[in-house]
Parts: C-alpha cells; structure tokens; sequence
DNA sequence: CTTGATAGATTATGGTGGTAATCTAAAATG
DNA sequence: CATTTTAGATTACCACCATAATCTATCAAG
C-alpha cells in the first residue's frame, strides 16, 4: 500500500543504511536483495520503486558508509582526551571497531570491491580518502604524505588484525601500530 | 573417462591454482564452480570427484594463494640489487602489482574475506603472516613490531591504491609508502 | 469526495549457483 | 585378459537470486 513522501523518504533512507552495513559484513555477493530488505523491515517488491539495480544501491550503500566514515573521524578527532592523533589511533584499532564490521571502516571492508565494481565507486573512494586525508592533516603537524601513510597502516592493521581470528597475532599487530606493549 | 593417477593429480592442482586466482580477483561469492572448473579446463562435474565443497576449496585455495605469496617475498628479498628491503617495498607497490590482483598478495585480496570464513581460514592467514614476518625479519635489522607495522602499510597501500582506479591520489599513495615523489 | 497515482506486498520468472546422479571410457588390479 | 574401480563428462535437481508483473490500499490532487 501506498504511504506518505516522508515515510517513502525513511523507508528508502533505511534500505540505505542496512545495505551499508550489511555489504561491510558480507560483501557486495554476500547478501541478495531480500535479506536486505528484510533488515530493512520491507519486502522484496518494494525493492525497484526504490532503486533501479542492485548496482545502484551497492553505489549508494557505498557512498553512505564513506560518509559514515568522515563523520567518525572527525567526531573521534574533535572529542579526543589526550592528543588527538593517539585518541584517533587507538580508537581506530580498539577491540570494539575490530569486532563490528559492518558499522566499521568502509576503506578495509569495501576497499577490495572497489576494483570489480566501476569507475563511481573507485571515484567515490577516491573522494573519501581525500577528505578524510584532509581532516587529518588539520588536527595534526603532519603532512600529507606522512597522513596518508598513516590511514595505509591502519587500514591493513584494521584488516589483518580481523583476518587471524582470535589468535595472539591480533594484538601483536595492535600493538606495533599503536606503539604499545602487546597484552 | 578415467584417467591416470599423476593427470589426476594435476588436475585437481590446476583446479586449486586456478581458483586461487579467481577468487582473489573476483571473491570467494563473485564466481562459480563451473567458471572455475572452465578456468582449469575441465567440467563441472569433476568438482565433486576431487573436493567435498566449495568451501573447502576455498581453503585449499586460499593456503595455496598464501603459499605462493612467501615464495614471492622471499624471491624479490633474495634477489634485491639493492637494500632488500627497499627492492621489496617498490615491488609491492609496483604498477604491475597494484594492477594484477589475481596473481598480487593474498593479504590484500582475500584478508577481508576471512572473518566471514571458518577458523582454519583464519588460522592459515595468522601463519602465513607469522611466516613472512619472520622471513622479512631475518632480512633486514628491522624489530618483530617495525616489520609487522610495514607489512600493514603495505598491505593497506595496496588496498586503497587499488580502490581508487586511475585516481591521481594511486601515485600519492604508492610515494607516501615509498617515501618517494609521487609522479 | 472522487479519482488517478504510487509505495509497498504478493507472487511470478528466468537464470545461475552448489550439489549430486548417471554415464563412459580408461586405468588399475589380479 | 577379465573385472573392478574411478576421473571426468553429461545431465539433472533444487534453492536462491535479481528482476519484474500484478495487486492493493493509501496518499495526493482536483
């Protein structure tokens, strides 16, 4: 049945966002349109007056999760305790964002679909490396290339440290990132 | 038809090789037994004569791809012109790596895949990481912590110089990792 | 209040995927 | 050489997937 502008707007809002969370746990592949839109609380059907394709959506999903991103580094760099890059560091390697991929960092769960998919998604992520890169290099006397180095590690830190499962590994490489004793 | 031990043997080899890099190219739910079994040129029905699942050659493949991935570090460590560990960095951001993702560093490929899989995935990419962090080690006056941290910067530059296609910021990456002029 | 438009539900549809049964011809066994 | 075994080919099966048609009830426009 029909339903009001603004309740379209929310509905199609929250394919969005499950979609983002789900494509970062699962992968593009790894979930079909009706799991998604189950999470979403709708139904299969009401999938294509929303989107024209599932491409369509992956790129929208994608942008969103990106968006995402930017929104927590600069809410973790703003409300920092100490000095800002530590705060932003172990943060970014805590237990919590390690364990919660799909509301985790898009660059280390939707970097290696980027390739397969096309030339928007890659500008997309090109875009939010940027930005981010950007916000980075504001609250801290590094440059650019010391900034962009320090996203590089972290993101394969992030992604290596999920990949050993729970083995002793995993804070070793927690620890040679953030410079600190391994537990 | 039947055929003779040792051509089975190579068969079921070839099956393994090629999914190792199919799956690194396309993801373990981008492709499917039939184009995999087309890849190593045999049929569908084969599959089952050799594997007991998709899943479990997924494993077989991804032990191999990792197998594969030491014998390349410690080929290009071995014969460096120069310092190995600067031949070893410019090799791994090398255009020809960055641009091959079905023969490139499982790390990269197929790290993001693993917390979706069992266990043994996960203990496989723990010792393979354990692996070529000892063989970095013994290369280079590099600590345990210093060479993990640069195969993570790595591996993370790898990633997103991939995911941004032809993007200036691909070259930006590869010199901010190899402290080099970005050209 | 009537009427046309439409978001979402229900229900197809065609294709593909993993898996398995059957067939076949060659290899192994004795 | 006769028999049994089996790797691979052919074909089938069933589930699931992306996509689409149809139905329905509500919204929006007049």
């Amino acid at each position: 049945m029909r339903v009001n502008k603004e309740t379209a707007q929310k509905n199609r809002a929250s394919v969005v966002k499950a979609a983002a969370q789900l494509f970062r746990e699962h992968g593009f592949d790894g979930i079909g349109i009706s799991s998604l839109m189950k999470e979403a609380g709708l139904t299969n059907g009401a999938f294509y007056k929303q989107f024209d394709s599932k491409d369509s959506l992956a790129l929208e999903a994608t942008e969103f999760a990106l968006e995402q991103n930017r929104e927590a580094w600069r809410d973790v760099l703003e409300n920092a305790d100490g000095t800002a890059l530590e705060a932003f560091r172990e943060w970014y390697l805590s237990n919590e964002h390690i364990r919660h991929r799909g509301h985790g960092c898009a660059f280390s769960t939707l970097a290696t679909e980027a390739p397969r998919r096309g030339v928007d998604t890659q500008a997309e992520f090109a875009n939010a490396i940027e930005e981010s890169l950007e916000l980075l290099c504001g609250f801290d006397p590094m440059t650019r290339a010391e900034s962009l180095k320090m996203i590089c590690t972290l993101v394969g830190a992030l992604t290596l440290a999920r990949a050993v499962g729970d083995n002793p590994l995993k804070s070793e490489i927690v620890a040679a990132v953030t410079n600190q004793e391994p537990n």
